[in-house]
DNA sequence: ATGAAGCATGTTATCGATAACATTGCAAAT
DNA sequence: ATTTGCAATGTTATCGATAACATGCTTCAT
């Protein structure tokens, strides 16, 4: 381990530019009120013993970390990466920092990491889904900091809401499906009896399910299988499912661009043509999707951005927290976008 | 903001158990050494209260923040995120909380964060790269803390380093296209002389031209454009770039597997036959360079591995701490595998 | 002149835990 | 019976900052 260098403490730095330590703190948290001789002199003192302030005294003296806790399923998903960049950008000017948790998409795991993170006494916390462990739910109502749940659109938010209507994007793509002249039409999900689960995938279907049922179709092409996260595997292996229950399938679609980029090599390997034999369509809009030949049609989420307005809407909250009492709780929808590419087309004439 | 309920504090939990606090930490900390009635009888009283520990306060107090720095240039390229995951995977047990940061390929950025990092007295640091601005060195040198450099073999690491060699990994590459015959070879990386480089994929660069310029062929196709990081975008870019050079190239490395599935699209859609017409590989085995049609050949890193083994490395580091003064600097080899897959294949008998 | 207002700085009292040492009580050893 | 030793718990003194209030000195209007 590198020299240990002995730490200087503001008390050392207050000494050597001889002033009170209250004097550094007010150098270094909002310098204007100090005069700009003593804050030359303080700075020069910091500059000499090379102090680093100790933010974890200051957090217990002023009840503020600037710490916000990020809960998200997997950070080996680019859609919540890029989430999880968004926000701490957004937060970045105002100096918080981002504490990440990842649940592998378990309920339960997110009720432990719910628990541990508190200790660290986060200024706020936001939380991917709106489905949470009850002793979850209670943990974060009880806290007393700002929550804020994202990639959904909650019925109930506990606090505050910034996401989309994954029910809306299931029918989005029924209806794409649909309009398309397809009848014959599947979706390709995972299960979500088991421990690890992607409830907003699972909400994806659903409104693709209603879309169906509505339309007078069944919605018994809807394949769940295998546990949360999806992969390659998961699509190909799904596809495979739904080929051999319906070898007539018009129409697919995956509740991840993953799955949908799996299903869609299956077929190049079984020979069947996309988008004239099957129609295919994914969510997420990974970089993947785009670059994939054919070109896959998909529902685009701005992933970042929705980590942006998150971070807006907490510093606005953080920022008139002592103000007038709360603000009101709030929902922000940021939308999605079908994007049409290569691998959905019409429907050809009747056999 | 939901209900503040009123925090419990240790001494609350404390009285009600009518016993001290340090009992009750001991509880907490170190349940063994508190007989069993009186642990239920505290817990209980934890219980009762919903008693959260303050870990800023332990912190202060204990000088141990378990807190781990991790510094990558994003979370968004998988292979970071995947060190990052088996990074807090490894260190989870032992109750470590991550605290992530990201440079954008930045070196006054990674010089920024670790400033700012260290105000969180974390209680080790882990960074990408073994290249840093002279004041992020010495910052690391006088923290006092474990320090590891991941993604690379420096020459003289700052403390620990786990990694692999990217100048060896380059030489690979070099040698495996040389040894299916072929003799006009390029490269396709970023630049080096922007804010943001990537200097890990330089060194990869280095090693290639190194074996080429050996084998006595120029190195001159080895492209460097765009700024880190590297987009599908960018291996269109700069394929485009190297065969308006040298329309006759028979083979192509990209530093990245991203930049790769770029260039292969990019020869789809100039009608250029892969790897009949072109050989090309990338780089990071990434999931896409297994699925696209043909599948990329890459060298593998396990970075989850990579990850993991760094926290193991810091488990042993930090147990030791106060026992035989420092362990010895260490640096370990996780190596890594050249993975032969479609795009490459011999050359074929002279025009 | 003179008191009010305001700027710059200092003082005092925590914030909520843990380390290190101190104490108590009881069982085993002699 | 007395000592020794250990197990279980308590006491005291920080850890390094910041909030809130206090003070001293200018400056300016009347």
């Amino acid at each position: 381990m590198p020299s240990p260098s002995p730490k200087a403490t503001m008390h050392d730095v207050s000494r050597l530019a001889g002033v009170s330590t209250m004097t550094v703190s007010r150098v270094l948290a909002d310098p204007d009120v100090v005069s700009e001789a003593t804050r030359i002199k303080v700075m020069k003192a910091i500059e000499q013993l090379s102090y680093v302030p100790d933010r974890v005294a200051g957090s217990l003296s002023s009840r503020r970390t600037n710490f916000i806790t990020a809960i998200l399923p997997t950070l080996t998903n680019s859609n919540f990466a890029d989430t999880a960049q968004g926000l701490a950008e957004a937060m970045r000017p105002a100096d918080y920092q981002l504490l990440i948790g990842y649940t592998m998409y378990r309920l339960e795991e997110e009720e432990r990491i719910i628990r541990a993170m508190l200790a660290r006494r986060p200024d706020a916390i936001v939380v991917a889904g709106t489905t949470h462990t009850k002793a979850a739910t209670e943990m974060m109502m009880r806290a007393g900091i700002p929550i804020v749940e994202i990639w959904d659109t909650p019925e109930h938010p506990i606090d505050h809401a910034v996401g989309f209507s994954n029910y809306e994007v299931g029918r989005a793509a029924a209806l794409h499906l649909l309009s398309l002249g397809h009848r014959r039409i599947g979706a390709l999900g995972s299960r979500i009896d088991s421990d690890a689960k992607d409830l907003r995938g699972e909400s994806r279907l659903a409104g693709f399910s209603s879309v169906l049922r509505e339309a007078g179709l069944s919605d018994e092409l809807v394949i769940r299988e295998g546990e949360a996260p999806v992969s390659y595997d998961h699509g190909a292996l799904t596809l495979g499912i739904l080929l051999n229950k319906a070898p007539d399938v018009e129409a697919v679609f995956a509740v991840s661009d993953i799955s949908a980029v799996g299903a869609l090599m299956e077929c190049h390997r079984r020979g069947i043509k996309v988008p004239s034999d099957l129609s295919l369509m994914g969510f997420g809009d990974f970089d993947i999707a785009r670059q994939c030949v054919p070109a896959i049609t998909t529902i685009h989420i701005d992933a970042e951005l929705l980590g942006r307005r998150t971070g807006e809407l907490l510093l606005q909250v953080l920022g008139n927290r002592t103000a007038s009492e709360s603000v009101t709780t709030s929902a922000v929808n940021v939308g999605f976008e079908l994007v049409s590419r290569e691998t959905t087309a019409p429907a050809r004439a009747k056999r």
